[in-house]
DNA sequence: AAAGTTGCCTGCAAGC
DNA sequence: TGCTTGCAGGCAACTT
């Protein structure tokens, strides 16, 4: 699913469809994705302007010209897809079946599909959004200047949970999923084992590191190609950046070319190199 | 059959 | 002891 170098590759996307753009149409349907939509959605979007186009951690934001702020999550499959942007070429899900909200503005149609429908839509008070349930909880930015060794330090201090779950707590550092968590670890050369508590201060400074340049790469690269994922114009991600141990079971590591092993970790699967990783 | 996410619920353990 | 907190694990949402 999107992470947060699949969202921010799908918000660059979507900017010249919407940034600065009337919302001339919007249509649901179906009552909602994970939750219901909120009471007269798309008729609380129709005739809207969309200031700007930001992220935030997995979510996207498009605040609007009335004082409200147009929340989408993609969930593990939602597509933001730009039509007559070549999409159908790979696209696995011809049939339209989930395609579940469609955006229209003077310059151009979005289509919102998900097959999974574990995404989620919703509209909140721009002002009030940092104090909502969805975003009060969440972390640092990791590619912002706030994210670093010092910063990741302090956060891990004392804690028992092993790191590569640590990874994965949005409260601590929003935007990592399952697969950069895996990759920042494999650069970091630190075992998902470990507790994140007990990493040396150099071992936290690489692993702040790992985090950025992995994120960064797979931004540059536009996203990963993960089996659901398309950009906004219907490209499916970066074949530059190949994952050097997730979905790699198995297979040789690309540094000591020993067997790369999977191991469950809070209910998630973890890749890592047994020798490479201690 | 397993999946990229999130949140809720349970049960256990530690800390005060 | 009992209350609170944190953490791990399981599960649910749904389709291919």
């Amino acid at each position: 699913m999107p992470e947060l170098p699949e969202v921010e590759t799908v918000r660059r996307g979507l900017v010249p469809v919407l940034e600065g753009q009337r919302l001339v149409k919007v249509e649901t349907r179906r009552p909602g994705l994970r939750l219901p939509f909120p009471k007269d959605f798309a008729k609380r979007l129709t005739g809207r302007r969309v200031e700007s186009l930001k992220r935030r951690a997995k979510y996207l934001l498009a605040e609007l010209d009335n004082g409200e702020t147009l929340v989408i999550h993609l969930g593990m499959s939602g597509r933001m897809a730009v039509e007559g942007s070549g999409l159908g070429a790979h696209d696995t899900s011809v049939s339209g079946k989930h395609d579940h909200v469609v955006f229209e503005t003077e310059a151009g149609r979005i289509v919102f599909t998900d097959h999974r429908r574990f995404g989620l839509m919703t509209l909140l008070k721009t002002a009030a959004l940092a104090e909502d349930k969805l975003f009060r909880d969440l972390g640092v930015e990791p590619l912002s200047e706030k994210f670093d060794a010092a910063f990741l330090a302090r956060a891990l201090k004392g804690k028992k949970t092993p790191i590569k779950s640590a990874l994965l707590d949005q409260r601590i550092i929003a935007g990592i999923g399952n697969i950069y968590a895996c990759e920042a670890l494999f650069r970091a050369r630190i075992s998902p084992k470990r507790l994140a508590g007990r990493l040396k201060p150099q071992e936290s400074a690489a692993l702040a590191e790992a985090v950025k340049t992995v994120l960064k790469e797979a931004i540059k690269a536009g996203g990963s190609s993960l089996r659901d994922y398309r950009q906004a114009n219907g490209d499916p991600g970066g074949f530059q950046l190949r994952f050097k141990v997730y979905d790699r079971a198995g297979e040789p590591c690309p540094v000591c070319g020993g067997a790369v092993k999977r191991i469950v970790q809070a209910g998630r699967s973890s890749f890592f190199c047994p020798s490479c990783q201690k």
